[in-house]
DNA sequence: TGTACATCAGTGAACGCGCGTTCACTGATGTAC
DNA sequence: TGTACATCAGTGAACGCGCGTTCACTGATGTAC
C-alpha cells in the first residue's frame, strides 16, 4: 500500500517480482528465469522474493497466469465476441500474434513442464481453454462441439509454435496473419457446408 | 570401429554420448540436459565429449537431429505412403504418439530455442517439412497443397503439444488417438467435397 | 617382424559462475494502551 | 499525542551444488621404415 520508493520496505514486492520476470522474458528470449536474476532486477536482495514465493516454481506459476490473463485480454481485443469464421480467424491471429511478439512467455506458458496443483495456473488455463470453446461455439452450431473447438484450439496452437521455432514463414506480420486466415477458414469450412465447400 | 569395452579409448563415443543423452531425456522427462550428465552417463570423464562435439549446443542439436530422424521414421511405420484421409490419419496419430512417447526428446525438438544454423539439424526439420506437405499432396489434391499442408502439420503439431501439456484428455491412448482422427478428418473434410461433408 | 614416432582420444584438476535455498539478523510499520 | 511492543518485510552471509569450459597431461593406436 505505501508508496516506499527507496525505503527499507519495498511496498509491493509481489507485483514487482511479477513485473521484473516479465521483463525479462521479454528481454532476454530465454525461457530460462532465475529468482535471482528477477530479484536482482527488482532491486532487492536474492532472498526478498521468498517472502512472497515459496520457491522458484511458485514464481514461475504466477508468471504463467499472467500470461494466460494477458492472452486472453489479447483475444477479447481482437475481437469481443466473435460469431462469423473471419472474426474467429480474427481472434486466431491475435493467439499467434501473443506467441510471436512474447516468444519466451509463451514458452513458459506451455513449454515448461511445471507444477499442475498450482490453484492460479490451473484456473488460468481453464478460462483460456473454456474461452475457446465458447467462440467456436458460438461460431458454428456443430454436431460435436467440443471436438472442433479442441481441433480449432490445436490448430492455432501448432501455428503459433511452428511459427516460434521458424519452420513457418514469419517473416511479415502478413504472411503470419495469411497463414492463419487460410487455416482456419479450411477447417471451418468443413462443418459450414452453406460456405463456399470446394470452390 | 574397435570394441574397446573397457580400455582407454572407448570406440565410438560419439554415438555413445547420443544414446546416453537419449536415455537420460527418457529417464528424467526434463529437457534440462548437460554435457556432464551424458559424459557421466556415458562413462567417461567430463570433458570427453569435447573430443566430438564443439560445445553443448552441438550435441544438443545432434540429438535433435536423431529425434527428426526418428520421428520421420515412426511416420513412415504408421503408413509408408498414405492416399487416403483416414490412412493420413494413422500418421497424425504417430506424430501425437512420439511426442506423448518422448516428451522430454519432443521438447529439445520444438521447444528450445536452438542454434538455426546447425546443418544436420536444419537438414532433419526440412526433411520433415517436406515429407509432411508430400503426404498431405498425395492424399488430397488441394487448390493450395502449401496452405493445406501447413494447416495439417500446425493442427497435428497442436495437438500434441496441448496432449503434453496436459491440456487434452491424454489419459488412454485410444482417447489421445480418437481425438486426433477427428480433428483430421474436420479439417480433410473441407477440401474433399466428395467426403460426406456436413453430415 | 620390430622399432620410433606422430597422432589421436581420452583424463583429471582447476577456473569461475550463477543458482536455489537456509539462516540469523535488523529496520520499518502498525497497533494497543 | 506518546510510548512499548509485536509483527512483518526486508538484508546479507553462507551452504552446497552442478554447470560449461580450459588446460596440460597421458596412454593407446596406427603408420613408416
Amino acid at each position: 500500500m505505501s508508496r516506499a520508493s527507496d525505503s527499507y520496505h519495498h511496498g509491493d514486492l509481489r507485483a514487482a517480482c511479477l513485473r521484473a520476470a516479465r521483463e525479462l522474458l521479454e528481454e532476454d528470449g530465454s525461457a530460462g528465469l532465475s529468482l535471482r536474476a528477477v530479484a536482482r532486477r527488482a532491486g532487492v536482495s536474492a532472498t526478498a522474493p521468498y517472502r512472497h514465493y515459496p520457491d522458484r516454481e511458485a514464481l514461475l506459476s504466477a508468471v504463467a497466469a499472467e500470461g494466460y490473463r494477458e492472452l486472453a485480454a489479447d483475444l477479447t481485443a481482437a475481437h469481443p465476441s466473435p460469431t462469423t469464421p473471419d472474426e474467429l480467424a480474427a481472434v486466431a491471429v491475435a493467439y499467434v500474434r501473443f506467441a510471436l511478439d512474447h516468444p519466451a512467455m509463451f514458452r513458459v506458458m506451455f513449454a515448461e513442464p511445471c507444477d499442475p496443483t498450482n490453484e492460479d495456473r490451473v484456473a488460468a488455463t481453464a478460462a483460456i481453454s473454456q474461452y475457446v470453446r465458447d467462440i467456436v461455439r458460438g461460431v458454428l452450431p456443430a454436431a460435436d462441439p467440443e471436438a472442433l473447438s479442441t481441433a480449432v484450439w490445436a490448430l492455432v496452437h501448432g501455428l503459433a509454435f511452428l511459427h516460434l521455432d521458424g519452420k513457418l514463414d514469419a517473416s511479415t506480420p502478413e504472411a503470419v496473419s495469411g497463414q492463419v486466415r487460410g487455416a482456419v477458414a479450411a477447417m471451418l469450412a468443413a462443418t459450414a457446408p452453406s460456405a463456399q465447400v470446394g470452390a
